[in-house]
DNA sequence: TTTTGTAATTAGAATAATTCCATTTTTTAG
DNA sequence: CTAAAAAATGGAATTATTCTAATTACAAAA
């Protein structure tokens, strides 16, 4: 491979920021690293606690300038479940969450083809959709939580 | 018909209410008949601006409290989509929500047998189920919005 | 019925997530 | 390198919601 994965993801947060006209910037390009870099669902302070682990100085308002920028590039998904503080979401593809009521945890589960087109047949002509959020509430077996 | 709608209605709240133990009020009452009276997606602001035309001096507390306890007793559904606030809805069938960019509004679109299960079947064994949300966010045709 | 314990309502304070604002710093175009 | 524009920063402001302490209403027992 003739690029690491770092400088690949670098590559692609430029491109996505020039398409938009964003300026790269080191805390951009910081919290990016830090939502790709752990298959989690951090919210707004617990990036800003990864991201100090590199920029010891950036500041929150910072942290939610930057989600608000990458979420507009479409690099990370904002996922708002009940009311608790939205979640930020490295998985592009098109999936639905799960969240155990007794861990708190989120799953991510893919969507097949089947099921996306059963769900957009849902909506009659005249309405065209731009996103679509899938969630469910529950409880998953021990057994499962990792 | 023996009983008016209303009457009918103050027997269902009174008996979901009893069976979970929650005393019936007339702020309960109120607020139950306000989300019931028309079929939108009002906030918790708005249900209390309509709900004060017959209870001049609830207090949004109140209007909280009294949302809380009728979710809580399924009688009616807490919407939330993005970081906007809590909307409250009267449809207790499986529906998904379609949230307009250009006008705010919120259409229901009832989910009929096939889709529910294929939903249901993303998830693997060992995860149940208690509830799920779907909503999609876009535009609608001029023609369709009423 | 009255009493009496508990639950519900109330107004206002408190909280928490997020956004705004004014200033400083960084980036980019020339 | 310099100037203009954008971004970062810290702290104040905002907003939805919850909490608190005091009052009022309900409902079961006497």
């Amino acid at each position: 491979m003739q690029y690491s994965l770092k400088s690949r993801q670098k590559e692609n947060l430029d491109s996505a920021l020039k398409r938009k006209g964003f300026r790269p910037t080191k805390q951009r390009s910081a919290v990016y690293e830090v939502i790709l870099g752990k298959k989690d669902h951090p919210n707004a302070e617990e990036i800003l606690l990864r991201v100090r682990r590199v920029l010891p100085t950036i500041s929150l308002a910072t942290v939610y300038n930057c989600l608000e920028t990458l979420v507009d590039c479409g690099l990370v998904r904002q996922v708002n479940l009940d009311r608790s503080p939205s979640l930020f979401c490295p998985n592009l593809g098109p999936h639905a969450h799960f969240k155990c009521k007794k861990t708190g945890k989120i799953h991510d589960f893919d969507l097949d083809e089947a099921t996306i087109s059963s769900l957009e047949s849902i909506l009659p002509e005249g309405y065209s959709v731009e996103r679509f959020d899938l969630s469910f509430i529950g409880t998953s077996d021990q057994a499962r939580q990792n």
